[in-house]
DNA sequence: CATGAATGAGCATTCATTCAT
DNA sequence: TATGAATGAATGCTCATTCAT
């Protein structure tokens, strides 16, 4: 792992646990293990890390998509485990993702946003076509903006389970997921 | 306007024109027209004005729809209305949502989330209730874990168009609408 | 109790417990059960409260001196007693008088110091006067001069005691006792 | 001479002249002509500078008593020229003892007043053991508890002297030197 | 490339003091 | 007299950033 890789999951580390705001540089190298003058070599500032953080995630996320959807699945079991590995992800990570989003907000690195959202939005948008062509959902959906919005409608749950709700019963979140399930699937006009 | 009330807005104000980590409460002491010290005497630091600002923001948007959502219009024109409040709601207030997500994200008050939320989850709750029972929309689906993800849905897709995308052009946001009112009227299961 | 000895006693205890740097007025206030403005009515500043604690805590001296060393005693037993006396009270207000001293020290008020402290010393003089017409002690010692310097001395070793050394053992200061009621009887030139 | 040793003698002259309470630490580090930040790396805070200046004063104190102390002299002389040593420094240095007595107290750092005076107990302890063997004071005295004996009563006079008294003629102060000198040759009870 | 001591502008925060009630 | 909310000057302290090694 080079020193660039250090500092961006160092920073990860320490984002989750102080917040951005409480964040210094000076935790960063600590826990990077790097001299602080070393971070200044890779990045401008603090908040400039926030891209290569919103990567990784973003990274892990397409990997464990590409681990856990068997595409041989019915469309219903692969939309849960689409499901499940954004849930678990959040439950791993349950404000990395509300970070990077306030991380990027405070600099002018939104716009880099949608370029670093863009293979997870790629791959659902593969996946609607595919089950369009199909024909086991509806013909009339737009499958960009849609992908868009199951992303979105998924993510926003995952939060409200995982981080504002004061720690909910796991029967409690699997009812949601069901629930979820059949929201989408609905809206989508999934053929049974 | 008591002096609490002449922090919370000027907090609104000076946060949307300058990011949360750029704000001094110098600012916003300045804006509110009090003294440094009096901020102290009602805020213990700059990020536990958040979840006041919530809830300034939720009663405009609680206002907002009982000004604008006719309750003897039909189903999806009323959703319709629902999606044009908060869309406009996000368009005025491009970051505020999101600052708001950010800075309680950075501290403790996270979970005062959902008892500020709880006005607008509940009205949607009842809205659905009695589409439900009207036999509108769908009977199969749980109203309140709906209401959630409709809020949460709507706003994300919001957020989509007014923060990430690059000023999108009216006429896309106009189509991003309509498949929203789709994609939700699908997972309602509307009764047309 | 009036409010002015209330603001007195409050200030030594709140000093006591926090020095007199990390001490606010608010804190006096709060103990004293006055408003903030009434402070101000009988004292002008945190450190004008200095010379009437000193004059509390030498009053608490003098009456434990009259209470406690008996007139009719052996000369030596009374010294004995004084000492118990200043041990104690330095035992009970462990920093009280080096609070004084530095409260004094910070402020103008240094002069008063002697004057605050005249009773004591007048005692102690006097005692010795007695002694010395009586032919107990030596003659060629100047009264005046030697009742400072026993005050001096008998506080500077209770200091050493119950301040500086990390809490001696009961045996270890009975030792140090009475080695201090000899050097004292050697230096006075007590006839036995 | 290091940045820490330039803060210590810097941070005594500030506190000299202005007194602990008043003294910022801008003050200081302007004098020691480092940077504000760099005081911070040595010290967390103001009064924890204190110990480090008792140690320098103890410092002067021992290396004052090796220059001017002669040991072929007669006791009665040394012990003068220790008198003077404590004196003159007390003079010189008015408030100093009196501000680091006061910064301790305030401080957690009391409980090092031992260690830091270490040197000069021990020194004044070897001064009376050799004068015991050498059968010029009384052989019932305890050295170690004497020599603190000796050093509290010799500093709290000079205080007496140059602190408290209002400047007090040198006539005066000689006659209490004297008294003094006498007052411990009775309580060691030297052989004349 | 890497370091980490030094910097000092910048800001949060405090708290003695006031004054309208 | 008594109050305590409001004040804002004063200051401690932080921490991103630099640069000589």
């Amino acid at each position: 792992m080079d020193k660039k890789e250090k500092i961006v999951h160092a920073a990860i580390d320490v984002f989750r646990e102080k917040g951005v705001e409480k964040t210094k540089v000076s935790d960063i190298v600590q826990i990077a293990g790097i001299a602080q003058g070393t971070f200044y070599l890779y990045f401008p500032s603090k908040l400039s890390v926030m891209p290569n953080i919103a990567e990784v995630m973003v990274g892990k996320m397409m990997e464990d998509i590409n681990h856990h959807v068997q595409e041989g699945s019915p469309f219903q079991v692969q939309l849960e485990q689409i499901i499940d590995v954004v849930y678990n992800l959040t439950k791993e990570y349950p404000d990395v993702f509300a970070l990077i989003y306030a991380g990027l907000t405070q600099t002018e690195h939104l716009k880099e946003w949608e370029a670093i959202y863009a293979p997870f939005y790629k791959w659902m948008s593969e996946f609607l076509s595919l089950a369009k062509d199909s024909e086991i959902i509806r013909d009339s959906l737009h499958t960009e903006r849609t992908a868009k919005m199951i992303i979105g409608l998924i993510e926003s749950t995952a939060e409200q389970v995982y981080l504002y709700d004061n720690k909910q019963e796991k029967e409690t979140i699997r009812l949601q997921k069901q629930e979820l399930v059949s929201f989408i699937s609905y809206a989508l006009g999934v053929k049974r």
